[in-house]
DNA sequence: ACTTAATTTAAACAATTGTTTAAAACAATA
DNA sequence: TATTGTTTTAAACAATTGTTTAAATTAAGT
C-alpha cells in the first residue's frame, strides 16, 4: 500500500504512526525503519537523527491538532453555535485521532527533550476574531465571564479526556470498544448542554460581584 | 534523608518517583537504582526484574489513586455534597500528585504489558451505596438521568485534565507556575458549579424523553 | 557510454540496555 | 570464634540502542 509515496514519505507516515502510539522512548531506530519497510540507515540518511525526525513529526502533528480547531474559529457563525460546532469537532477529530491528545501530553512533559515552542499558535486564534466575539457577549451579559485559559480547558477536558481514559475507564466498566464507543457518543451530547448552559445561562443572569 | 527506612523500601520509593515522572519505557534499570542510591544488582536482588518492580509500584499507585475517591463515597453525605466533596478531593490530591493522571493512562494505553486487572476497585465503590443514593436521587427527579460511566468520566475529566495538559496550556498561553496554579484553583470553582448544576438542575426538571 | 550525483544496502561502531554471576561484606547464631 | 545466612558490591553477560561507514545500486545528465 501506499507504494507511491517517495521514501521520505512513507518513512514520514510510518514514524508518526509509531510516535504517536509509543512514544519517542517507547520505540527504536529499527522499529520506525522496519514500520516503513526500510532500513535504518535510510530513515537517517532522510532525517538526520531519530530526534530530528521526532521533532518534525511532533510539529506536524501539532499543526493538524489545532487545525480544525481554528476553522471552527474562523467560521461565520455566532459564538454559541461555534462552540457547539467546536464540541462536535473535536469529538469527530479524536475518533479519528484517539491517541494524538495522549501523544502530545506525553511529549510536552518530558523533561529532557529540546522544548517545544507554541508561541505561534494563539496569535493564530486570536485573529479570527473569536476573542472579540466572546469579550461582547459577556458585555451583553448573554455569557458567564470566565477568561479564555477556562473555556479552552473547559472544552478540550471534556473532549480529550474520555479519549484519553479510554483505556482506563473500558478497564474499570468492563466494557467492549463497541460500548465505549456508544458512551462517547453520549457523553459528546452531554458535555455539549452542560457546557453550553454553563457559560450561556438561560436566565439572563449578570455575573454578580 | 529517609535513610531510617529498609533497603527495599528506599528503592520502592525512589522507582515510584521515577516511573510516575518518566514512565516505565523512559527510565533505565541503572537510573532506579541510583535514584535510591544503590546499584542494579541490588534492585533486582529484591525485586527480580525492572518488570516486577514496575508492576508492582503501579499497583500502589492506583490503590493510592482510588483512595480518596472511596473514602469520599463512604462518607456520611446527601448525593450532592458528597459530589463537591469529590472534586474538591481531587483537586488536592492531583495538586499533591500532579503526574499520577499521565502515568495511569500512559501505563495502562501500552499495549506491550503484561495487562493490569483492575477488577477489584468497582465492587469497593459499589459497596459504598453511593449508587443506590445516585438511583435514589434519579427517582425523585433531582438528579438528572446520567449513568455511572457518565458521572466517573465527568468528574474526572474536569479533574484530571486541567493537571495533564499543564505542559499544554502554561506552554500555549504562556503562564508561569504560580499563574497557572491559580488559574487551576479558579477553574476548581467552576467546575464544581457547572457539574452540580448539570447534575441537579434548579428547577426540578424531569428528565425528558 | 561515461561521469556524476542520489539513493539504498549490509555491516560495523561504541554505548547502553536488562539481567546475572560470583565474590565480598555483614549480621546472626552456635 | 567458627558457621551460618543475608545483604551488598563490582564485574561481566549477551542483546539492543542510536548512529556511521563504506560499498553497492540506481538515476540523471552529458
Amino acid at each position: 500500500m501506499s507504494s507511491s509515496l517517495s521514501t521520505e514519505e512513507k518513512i514520514k507516515a510510518a514514524a508518526k504512526q509509531v510516535f504517536i502510539s509509543k512514544g519517542f522512548s517507547g520505540c527504536t531506530s529499527r522499529e520506525l525503519a522496519k514500520a516503513s519497510g526500510m532500513n535504518v540507515a535510510l530513515v537517517n540518511y532522510y532525517f538526520r537523527s531519530k530526534n530530528k525526525l521526532f521533532q518534525l513529526i511532533f510539529q506536524t502533528v501539532m499543526e493538524e491538532f489545532f487545525e480544525s480547531m481554528v476553522s471552527v474559529f474562523s467560521s461565520d457563525l455566532p459564538l454559541k453555535e461555534k462552540l457547539k460546532f467546536l464540541i462536535e469537532r473535536e469529538y469527530a477529530f479524536l475518533t479519528k485521532h484517539p491517541e494524538i491528545p495522549r501523544f502530545i501530553i506525553n511529549e510536552l512533559s518530558r523533561k529532557d527533550t529540546d522544548l517545544i515552542e507554541l508561541t505561534h499558535v494563539l496569535p493564530v486564534i486570536y485573529n479570527t476574531g473569536v476573542i472579540e466575539q466572546a469579550i461582547e457577549a459577556q458585555k451583553k451579559g448573554e455569557m458567564r465571564r470566565v477568561d479564555m485559559v477556562g473555556i479552552t480547558l473547559l472544552v478540550i477536558s471534556n473532549c480529550q479526556y474520555p479519549f484519553l481514559a479510554k483505556p482506563l475507564i473500558k478497564n474499570l466498566h468492563k466494557l467492549s470498544d463497541e460500548q465505549y464507543q456508544q458512551h462517547l457518543e453520549l457523553h459528546k451530547g452531554m458535555v455539549s448542554e452542560m457546557i453550553i448552559s454553563y457559560l450561556f445561562p438561560a436566565a439572563p443572569k449578570p455575573n454578580k460581584k
